[in-house]
DNA sequence: CTATCATTCCATATATTTATTGAATGATGA
DNA sequence: TCATCATTCAATAAATATATGGAATGATAG
């Protein structure tokens, strides 16, 4: 093999993988995967997609060896395959954002609503846990947050938060997370502490960033 | 626009993008643009395509704004948009790497002909750079070393080292690179080095990864 | 063993992407 | 101005990807 063959082999690999994800369909999937694992009926439940569309997508994925499935029960679960795919995934983000001024202003729409939105970076709220003066808030649906949680964090997720307010106490500061930057429920969530009296910030990311920094979490 | 709106509008944004990179050929024009720019004609020499078809390539990759065109004389010359394309593709192909097991293996049967390739850190360099221990040399063509460089490192397209080894001093460690970690020039020197007596390592990545650190570059 | 249910496979019509060819554009130099 | 040359555009046929609906698979529960 010569270095042209080397070549052609290299980059026939590389957009085996490209190409696996350059569908909206799929790209969105792996967002749901990046919170944790999920069965194909919870992933065409989430996105819009008949059972069969789904599948056939999730076997894509499955061949370029982006995920992976595992038989839990009566459900075959499927996750990422490991960090480099988060990774991966997470550059593409970042390009996105960075390169598309309407998917920025979308966003910057969105959470301009919440005109003092706070927002903490991990370093920050990994200091403010060792000195214990932050209750951390996981708003994502309680399915996720058994799946896998920032540590310390108490789940109350956004639907059941106004009827929960009692169990916050109103001395402390109070950091919301969800599912990552691109995720709204932290961002509502916060609106409604503040509206209440509570002082409330964001936390940058979400958890996958965060359990991707290996930072501390907990499961169940 | 609700949130379910919101999202398709993300992904299928998201999804032109990772389309874009969705090609053998484009993926290889983009391993040669992190070297650094080049015109149409260029790319079409370096990857075995007909003028007409890499100007076709080019222009999706304008498209979505992964790469950026300007003239220069009579020349139009590609270079990728900005620091997040490297990001992606570097990430993109660090996963093609881990979860493909042809691929590392036709590297490390390439690499294997050399079997004491020593590999250092850009860490380690840097280090033995401020001691002046060391001598870099830089075996890409000409044309990208003068477009820019490892700051220190002299010039020697591996095609010309074996009659200019006379230039080099026999007492310090020669460190070489080339454009990645893809590229085998570097490898090939060294074996050249080594076996004249010479003490040759190989920098870890190459160039761009360097440049993508701000480590020290110079240009011209 | 049989029924059930989640998931995958298969066939197909539609839509998108690709390479190739040759004509069009648009800057440069005489 | 005209000729040259790098590059892009446009048209087309071939290849590939997609959504859909229904049949097949294969593990679980009775």
């Amino acid at each position: 093999m010569n270095i042209r063959e080397f070549k052609t082999t290299l980059y026939q690999e590389m957009s085996g993988l490209t190409k696996a994800l350059g569908n909206p369909h799929r790209l969105e999937i792996l967002d749901l995967l990046a919170q944790g694992p999920a069965s194909v009926e919870y992933i065409a439940k989430h996105t819009n997609m008949t059972i069969g569309n789904a599948s056939q997508h999730l076997q894509v994925l499955k061949n370029a060896r982006i995920i992976e499935s595992k038989r839990d029960w009566k459900y075959i679960n499927y996750r990422l395959a490991d960090q480099n795919v988060f990774d991966a995934w997470s550059a593409l983000r970042k390009l996105s954002f960075s390169h598309n001024a309407t998917l920025n202003q979308l966003l910057v729409d969105y959470r301009s609503r919440q005109k003092f939105l706070q927002i903490i970076s991990p370093k920050e709220l990994v200091d403010k846990m060792n000195r214990q003066e932050v209750v951390i808030i996981d708003v994502r649906p309680e399915e996720e947050y058994l799946n896998a949680h920032i540590k310390q964090a108490l789940s109350i997720p956004k639907k059941n938060l106004e009827e929960r307010l009692n169990e916050l106490p109103d001395d402390k500061e109070i950091v919301v997370y969800c599912r990552g930057p691109l995720c709204l429920m932290a961002d509502e969530a916060i609106e409604i502490l503040n509206n209440h009296g509570f002082n409330a910030a964001r936390l940058e990311n979400g958890y996958p960033d965060w359990a991707a920094k290996n930072l501390p979490v907990e499961v169940g």
